[in-house]
DNA sequence: TAAAAAATTAGACACTGTTCATTTTTCTCG
DNA sequence: CGAGAAAAATGAACAGTGTCTAATTTTTTA
């Protein structure tokens, strides 16, 4: 996977890689999604470590250090980090792939509300979501070629100040914009 | 595409569709990838027109408008708006459909450069494309159940609110980080 | 109408995920 | 140790895919 990217994976391939048959992956693991979600588990926690490693040796700029973790993982694993997002699995998520999304999202999260202590629980969260979101779009701009397709050479300093923009907003603020209720 | 999805799309069935072989659809666009920039290049239109459908009738919130209409289509045609972004050609990208993207993008520009005149021409770019990625990372994450996986209900009303933030936070502001120079 | 050009076809090729009866290996326990 | 049970692994077969191309049909041209 994180040679030929996602396109171009094959359950066969991996056979042939790891020395079994095509029908052993199948009995072990049930199906192509399986698979595949299997893979980008491991990513996702390979990502999470490399984040917490980025957090460990930073001082106050946590949330800065977060993005440049995130773009660095990406840049570093294209291919690993494009199949996170090029997979679009039929069906439910598995519990036990939901939860390894969360954690990801929870390193997030806590971090915000270090960042913002203002802030409500509920309203932290959303915000982590938020800007979570928000680097997403830069990063998968950034590695499709789409900013450097319009001449824009650095979109990892553009995400930083985006986020910038946005806690500058929101500092001092205990509430963020959210649905009627 | 509109029905089946990325995922389970086939030259062939397009063929059945049409009425034609599958040696037909081949001669005449080349190959698969082809067939489907010819598919994305029309969503890319309809896309264009939607949202100069929603600037026309709106008033001073023209930001707030394009942004609706980027979750308006991409949740009217969860799809094809899919297919915009799951779909990654190995080799160049044509000229031709460069330039479709760009015309979407220069919507952007236009209203940015409206909404925030101060800003120099090449400024008003880099903003254009960076809240394009913003809105991008939340709609994705809203149209892949992200968001909803984890409980949040609106995430229109949140790439709103981040915009806004942007935003204000750049009105009175003359340049935006740039890589060094 | 006859020849040239263009459009279309059907089939073959190599590849994919998937299934499953068969074989091989491993473990258990008398 | 060795027979029987359980587990693991196999590879052939199936329906599907994108892709190519020689052969055929249709259209245009002279």
């Amino acid at each position: 996977m994180a040679e030929k990217g996602f396109r171009n994976f094959s359950a066969r391939a991996v056979a042939k890689a790891i020395g079994y048959s095509v029908g052993t992956i199948y009995n072990v693991l049930g199906d192509f999604d399986a698979l595949i979600l299997a893979i980008n588990a491991e990513t996702l926690r390979r990502w999470a470590a490399h984040l917490e490693a980025c957090l460990d040796r930073t001082g106050n700029a946590r949330i800065a250090a977060l993005i440049d973790g995130y773009f660095d993982f990406a840049e570093a694993n294209p291919n690993l980090w494009g199949a996170l997002y090029e997979h679009r699995l039929d069906g439910e998520m598995p519990e036990w792939y939901r939860a390894e999304l969360a954690q990801l999202l929870a390193i997030v999260g806590r971090e915000v509300r270090v960042a913002a202590p203002d802030l409500e629980a509920e309203d932290a969260d959303r915000l982590a979501a938020s800007l979570l979101a928000m680097v997403h779009g830069h990063a998968a701009y950034a590695l499709d070629g789409t900013f450097a397709r319009i001449g824009i050479a650095d979109p990892r300093a553009i995400a930083l100040a985006r986020a910038e923009d946005v806690l500058t907003q929101i500092s001092g603020r205990t509430s963020v914009a959210r649905p009627d209720r």
